[in-house]
DNA sequence: GGGCTTTTGACCTTCCCTGACCTATTATAG
DNA sequence: CTATAATAGGTCAGGGAAGGTCAAAAGCCC
């Protein structure tokens, strides 16, 4: 549909990117080459190079200055799957649940991703006796958030 | 035999997803080719392009907006979910991941929660004597369709 | 007339893009 | 060394361009 502006510099972007794992740019410099505001390369990055979506922006002012974009892959995912599973313990439902809308909270998954998490820990789904059900709920969890953290 | 003008711009979409699988059209262009309300193009498409009938529409606003329309061949999600537990048997690995490949590939579930729900389904994370394995797949299966069919 | 579907219009939310102004860094003149 | 100029990126509010929602009006068919 209509590139937009928007759209293309992303593009841009996401080019220099796959090439060598981290886009170097002047700002002003990519401005003048979309004919467009400065603060439309600003737009670009807040909208669609966020932390939520993995990338890190770093920057520098003044004489030399320049704008930096790196994939950053989410640590808390895989930091978390691997403490659920060297624990060894299960996670009862409510502690799933705490967990799971943590990371709904702080945008490590979609509302939809952690709804369907939530539901399908349920204590009527996993549906076995206790010892069990707990720590086949810590395997599931492990996995899910392992599984969310590969790539986008 | 009165077509009204719902109808004719329900044909108007319908012979756009016959010539290229999917129909991207801007609201107002379309409004104004039928000289009407552009709400009425969202009536058409929330009577007759729902997801009971076998469409998903997405659409962006602001600039540079568009709505687009794909037709799904596939069965929808809960009623995917619904035949999942009346069969009341279970659902093998391979199976599992079909039904998921095919969720993913007609939009019906994103990239990332098909990957998800492939990797939580393993037999290896489920870890149970084989007939209860099975069953417990298709009720993780079920119940995580239901869940990410409640809206978005 | 009663109950359905269709159609419209007023109002809302989201997204794009810019311009004015601000802050940080470096270069240079005195 | 310090003050100032030059350079470069950051922020934010606001206007315009889409699409979304909802209730009310208008048709249509018993």
């Amino acid at each position: 549909m209509s590139l937009t502006l928007a759209d293309a510099i992303e593009r841009h972007i996401l080019a220099l990117l796959q090439e060598c794992g981290q886009a170097d740019l002047q700002r002003v410099v990519l401005a003048r080459q979309y004919d467009c505001a400065p603060s439309q390369i600003n737009y670009v990055l807040a909208t669609r190079f966020t932390p939520e979506r993995g990338f890190v922006t770093v920057s520098r002012r003044g004489g030399g200055g320049y704008i930096r974009i790196v994939r950053s892959g989410q640590p808390e995912l895989p930091r978390l799957a691997a403490a659920l599973r060297q624990s060894g313990t299960g996670v009862a439902q409510a502690e799933a649940a705490a967990i799971v809308a943590r990371c709904g909270a702080s945008g490590w998954l979609t509302e939809r991703e952690a709804r369907m998490l939530t539901d399908m820990l349920h204590r009527d789904v996993l549906d076995l006796p206790l010892p069990q059900r707990d720590l086949l709920r810590a395997r599931l969890l492990a996995v899910a958030l392992l599984s969310a953290s590969q790539g986008r």
